[in-house]
DNA sequence: GTCTATAGCAGGATAGAC
DNA sequence: GTCTATCCTGCTATAGAC
């Protein structure tokens, strides 16, 4: 847990540091003394680069969170370029692997998950930032594709609720690690998250009415 | 907010409103001063009744939430045992509809969600109480009349994602009202809600591999 | 059982040495 | 820029009056 970061500068570390106490724990269970020990500086050093304990816990999704959002839009675009297919199936995949096995860390995806499950449970000024900056155009991106995608034409309003049920697992599988091993009775190793991906891309394939499972 | 709760027995206001304020802030977010300014009493209160902070927490899942969730898990007996039919339809629809729009008041079933729902994201003590006490056997009982109801055997394993899939949903749409409603563009008025309760339903019943819709 | 008063401590923030 | 020392607020928990 003492991350004793000595690389790069403070307030990189401070950031990281506390990026990774307040995904874990939530803003006010986290002390600044906490942060710049995990850091590995002084106890004013939040307040020297940040002013005060609430700045930083912004700037953590201005520098970290945000880009790294971008990162998983891109690395989204990216799968379905390289599957080479734009159907329905191709993008439900795409997005749950973008998630779920993204360009980054086992840890800093959870981190990542964390950090915004709990703005979804109790949005903050940092709600408002990630749902302008990402949220919102991601949306409107994947309502597009799927659009074109489908067979049939689909509400917006019905889309949506498609869209939120895919994610809502995404999130889940991610996040309820424990209730989730404890019902499988299986560790969150490389292979349960593969099947975990081809368990949701499945569910919500044929939850959109596109599987071929099933149907007699 | 201040609920002034000048009813019951002061132990029984200090549950109540220390519950309500658990469930939207989190513990350590959460003071005792709060708690009993809510609950109308004095700050030695809690201490009297409770002995330290922690306990209380305990004690509110213990005796608010514990036995909710037995009569949520009742409701959805209710549920089938009224809509006469033990197939997967009625099945996920009863399960979806106890939590969606079970017996109580819609702040009380917020208030549940969210609570499990921290107790998820950040497992402590009382995780393991409810684990134990409510999850585990509720999830066999449900993978039992599944298993029963389907014309094809599945797996256990893959029931039990499915199951998930299916509460992934029902929690997110409770929990994450705040996304949700910027996505949709609606509130969450009766008819809204009835309206996410059929989605769930009808996505997860096709997520099974159940639905009519769709399949050419 | 319920209150007031307060002990004792941990937290955020700052001043000022180096 | 980075540290130590410290202020001050607000917290949990308890002692003791009523």
């Amino acid at each position: 847990m003492v991350e004793t970061n000595q690389g790069p500068h403070p307030r990189e570390r401070i950031l990281d540091a506390s990026e990774a106490l307040f995904a874990e724990k939530g803003y006010e269970a986290v002390t600044i003394r906490e942060i710049v020990k995990a850091a590995g500086c002084n106890v004013a050093a939040v307040n020297y680069y940040f002013g005060q304990k609430r700045n930083l816990y912004l700037e953590v999704f201005e520098c970290r969170w945000i880009p790294r959002a971008y990162k998983i839009q891109e690395s989204f675009r990216e799968n379905l370029r390289k599957s080479g297919r734009s159907d329905v199936e191709g993008i439900i995949r795409a997005f749950a692997m973008a998630f779920l096995e993204g360009p980054f860390s086992e840890k800093e995806r959870i981190r990542h998950s964390q950090l915004m499950a709990r703005e979804i449970a109790r949005p903050s000024e940092a709600f408002d930032l990630i749902a302008k900056k990402v949220m919102r155009p991601f949306v409107r991106e994947l309502v597009e594709l799927l659009r074109k995608a489908l067979p049939a034409p689909v509400r917006d309003h019905e889309l949506i609720l498609i869209l939120l049920s895919i994610f809502s697992q995404i999130i889940y599988f991610t996040f309820a690690r424990r209730p989730v091993s404890l019902f499988t009775g299986k560790r969150y190793t490389s292979e349960f998250r593969e099947n975990l991906c081809d368990h949701i891309v499945a569910f919500s394939l044929r939850g959109l009415g596109m599987g071929n499972g099933g149907c007699s």
